[in-house]
DNA sequence: TTGAAAAAGAAAAACGGTTTTCTGTTTTTC
DNA sequence: GAAAAACAGAAAACCGTTTTTCTTTTTCAA
């Protein structure tokens, strides 16, 4: 390994000269900046960051936890916080909690101790742990409204929610149901939504809880919702993955869809274009989203004062065959 | 911050002495491994990793990164890689390439200074790179052979791409199109077992490049694919994506799957069995590829001699009703 | 009982950086 | 033309660990 001595040594000066020319915290000769600077070419000289971070106390990273990295809405998010960073020459470290709960623990206390801040996407933790672990590190959430010191970024959820069940009213549906996901604020709000679009409409509400979030969840659900007695003529899932899943086997036990069975999930990934019947969802702007996080992180980290700790994107409804009846 | 001097205030010991009960390298009175384990309880410390890094050359860390994190077949690689590197506490840091060469080295480069060993999952830098890389960090890639020092872990290739043509060709098909993905080994691969199969079947081979191997690069290929002069009637596509983008679009212009034309992938995200029709495609051993990378470069690590650098695991044909033709 | 070996633990050096302090030279300034 | 200020650069202290070295005590065999 090349140290900043053997830059030091090469170029005949100090250490410390060569660390002030490295980091430009102090202007040299340009003699001497010269020969520091041919040295460090040289010899290729790449700073230990860890040696850095136990000097300065700054590690220039940001940590990411992944709810599900096999969830491509999180895929969108990660880009959006990546192309944020690099702007700002922040290292993004990403780790994938698979939604386990234990393992998130585990990842958010290693990943803390070698980053300057967190942004957790999609947390299964309780509000309370996530006020706590933000009292020791800069947090943002996505997704999630914790309060406290954590800074978040969420979507309209309860709007969207609202606004596609509405929709599926819209097209005729009289039995509706949701596919819940996991008990926290973005399915409540979402479970909001829908309630208060039905008793808008003096329809009867159906919920069933997704065992996870994801293909396998809609899958698993979708047996008894759509072979059972009473089989709802809408669906609106907690998201795409269950939605899809659903779908799936909807085909399989050659349910109809939208005929039968209208469906809608929320999130709109790159494959809810792609199945069939293409599938009505909402579109959030996950790229923005994770945007915002990293700059909201970033911000903190430069010791800025937050103004809108907490921001709400606008997702917008995006309809498509999935739900929509030919015009008869 | 709490360091290991206040553990040591606390327990009323050296540090050294802390050092050493953490780490058990060393055996103290119980008396003193008593109070100080307490110490370290009550004051909840836990040692600096990069102070630790800087101290001994190690991070205990792997770093993986991911040559497009929106693909899901690297999701369930970096869930194999996550559930080894677990299992011998290691922790796992992760990057996005985002298919960019440039973006992908500067990972690398900043990655490898924070961690012992890394995973390339799909690499788009030139194996000469990769080798150089390797003389540095140990180094396994995934889906490339790069040879070297670099270790390597990769499915049966060129046998699927074989075995679906051929497939392709038994289901009548005469006219057999490639999309071709980035010019790496697993590309040529998948290419010359396509080929090999039209050789021995006596037909004419069609290869289209796909600008990127993904949803967007299908699509954009399907345009003049399915609407030229001499439209094929079976598609082999480099992975998944690419078949799923392409018959988004066949679904859009009316192209029936696999009655006009057929269509196979590689790779069998869990998306390809959810479009219509599921897609028939390669079964590649996602979460064993990864597993096996990790398990190789930890042995490295640990200075074992790797008895074999370069692994091949079988993919499987997972034929479904995109190519599959009622009998008539 | 002695005296060498072993044990227990502290002190100090090291890791690779950054930052503060210090020491000579040049420049200013009047 | 002398004192003060500014400048250039080196030296030393420090960050939080581990590891080596050193000192003091204890143990145990002869």
């Amino acid at each position: 390994m090349i140290t900043i001595k053997d830059v030091a040594r090469e170029a005949e000066v100090s250490v410390s000269t060569v660390s002030k020319i490295i980091n430009n915290t102090k202007r040299f000769s340009t003699a001497v900046e010269l020969r520091v600077k041919s040295a460090v070419e040289k010899l290729e000289f790449k700073p230990n960051p860890h040696a850095r971070s136990v000097s300065t106390g700054k590690t220039h990273a940001l940590g990411v936890v992944i709810l599900d990295i096999a969830n491509p809405y999180y895929a969108a998010v990660v880009k959006g916080i990546s192309h944020e960073a690099d702007a700002k020459n922040h290292t993004v470290l990403l780790a994938d909690a698979e939604e386990r709960p234990n393992r998130e623990r585990d990842l958010i206390e290693t990943l803390a101790a070698r980053v300057d801040g967190l942004v957790l996407a999609g947390s299964r933790l309780s509000d309370t742990d996530i006020r706590a672990l933000a009292l020791q590190k800069p947090i943002v959430t996505i997704g999630r409204f914790p309060g406290g010191q954590v800074m978040s970024v969420v979507s309209n959820e309860y709007e969207i929610a609202f606004q596609l069940t509405r929709h599926l009213i819209t097209t005729g549906r009289k039995q509706i149901a949701f596919l819940a996901g996991p008990a926290f604020w973005v399915n409540s709000e979402r479970q909001r939504g829908y309630l208060d679009a039905l008793l808008e409409a003096g329809l009867p509400s159906m919920i069933y809880q997704l065992p996870s979030p994801n293909i396998e969840g809609g899958e698993s659900l979708a047996g008894t919702l759509l072979m059972g007695a009473n089989r709802p003529d809408g669906i609106l899932a907690y998201n795409d993955l269950a939605a899809m899943g659903l779908m799936k086997v909807a085909r399989d036990l050659s349910v109809r869809i939208p005929e039968d069975v209208a469906v809608a999930g929320i999130g709109d990934i790159p494959f809810a274009a792609l199945v069939s019947p293409p599938l009505t969802t909402a579109t959030v702007p996950s790229l923005e989203i994770g945007k915002i996080a990293a700059r909201l992180l970033m911000q903190r980290l430069e010791g800025l004062t937050i103004l809108e700790p907490s921001l709400v994107l606008r997702a917008k409804l995006c309809i498509r065959a999935s739900t929509r009846i030919e015009e008869k």
